[in-house]
DNA sequence: TGTTGATTTTCCAGATTGGACCAAATCCGG
DNA sequence: CCGGATTTGGTCCAATCTGGAAAATCAACA
């Protein structure tokens, strides 16, 4: 009769440093599969870049599959309480301030979880079960708050006019997309995303070129 | 002693269904590069792609790296002429055409050739040889022109202000990256990027944000 | 029709794949 | 501090896939 609280905490057995092994092994397999995709990446390159025993990834979560859906979990979890508590800081203000501070939570996230971005250019590169899995528990929310705010801004004149979900998606792969090329924008251009102040100086711009100050009312 | 004009038609002997065969395997080495990224992919995958037996892989091109480096080099020159001859039409133009012109092209180009973008994202995921090799042969130079002319444009107040590299990296992720997210856009935002007038409306947007036609001096 | 370039076919040795299995170690609750 | 379940380590496997070599066949051009 007591065997009714499965759901909070199911075990009352040991834990503690499975737990550990678990978060490791997510945490690499987010590296590799951001690295070299889903079918690029075996699961023993993962246990080895958690120092883990592969065998322990069947363990913990029964194959590859689901080691990958935890692993997307885990980081896109992460982005949107990032984004959930920057947002409840700007509840009151301005549409303009929110999504400024949209912005910026997204530069800041993506800057220290590249993998955020490079997962799903991986993902989208063809179509599969994963990338529907991921725009339907991941992506649309995002997507849907964002735009609506962004319509409203552009109907204020604060944003730059034109297919509001085209707008969002330039901001998106302008932080995100940039910041995935990694090591390409330092051999090209000299940009190292890892000095300090690089990743304050992308964002403003992205707020200086997405919320251009003057309400820029554009005839035609 | 006739035997000099070895560049231009080397062979005097049969070629034509050869030719053939090693643009069947570049332009499927493309799309499976551009897929799942080098390692991700194996030479059997690009072969059956091709409708080829494998071994003539190594027939044509010695092995699976050099494949990979005539493969992006064939996406690269033909960006490269495209974005050539464009500039040639407007060599005598403003700045601001000439920038207009290069982003119109560029989103076009990577339109009809998204390889272009991911097979970029791909390798500068990590570190690689390959990746340098990109750089310094065809990512440099087009960097190089086109900071020139974003520079000019800042001076002149026609383009938003901060690092120019940091701007030019913003207007061809906001392409580029935007097309390579491909069947993303279709799940999450709706977008269709083969949908006729999508691809213009995106470089109107881009152009818009990025070359605001009120020449927008702001002082700080 | 000969010869040379292109393609096919069969092969390989080895590496890698995801996953199964069981004994040992570890830890938690009592 | 002990009993029993959970984690882990070590080993194994069978299957598939890897890139590449080699030889045999074919096709086309002169």
């Amino acid at each position: 009769m007591e065997a009714e609280v499965i759901e909070e905490k199911p075990a009352r057995k040991q834990q503690q440093r499975s737990i550990k092994t678990k978060q490791k092994l997510l945490d690499a397999a987010i590296e590799a599969f951001s690295e070299n995709g889903f079918k690029g990446t075996s699961t023993r390159d993962i246990a080895e870049r958690a120092g883990v025993h592969h065998p322990l990834i069947t363990y913990h979560f029964k194959n590859k599959e689901e080691l990958w859906r935890a692993a997307a979990d885990r980081i896109f979890s992460k982005f949107n309480a990032s984004m959930g508590q920057a947002l409840q800081e700007v509840i009151n203000e301005c549409p303009r301030t929110r999504m400024e501070m949209m912005i910026r939570t997204y530069v800041r996230y993506a800057a220290s979880q590249p993998a955020l971005h490079k997962v799903m250019v991986q993902e989208a590169s063809h179509p599969s079960s994963r990338l529907d899995w991921l725009i339907e528990t991941h992506l649309r929310p995002l997507f849907e708050v964002s735009v609506k705010n962004l319509k409203e801004l552009q109907d204020a004149g604060l944003a730059p006019q034109g297919n509001p979900a085209i707008l969002f998606n330039m901001i998106r792969v302008s932080s995100g997309g940039l910041i995935a090329l990694g090591h390409e924008l330092k051999g090209t251009s000299g940009i190292d995303l890892a000095a300090p102040g690089t990743i304050d100086e992308l964002s403003d711009m992205i707020v200086d070129v997405f919320l251009p100050e003057n309400a820029a009312r554009k005839a035609d």
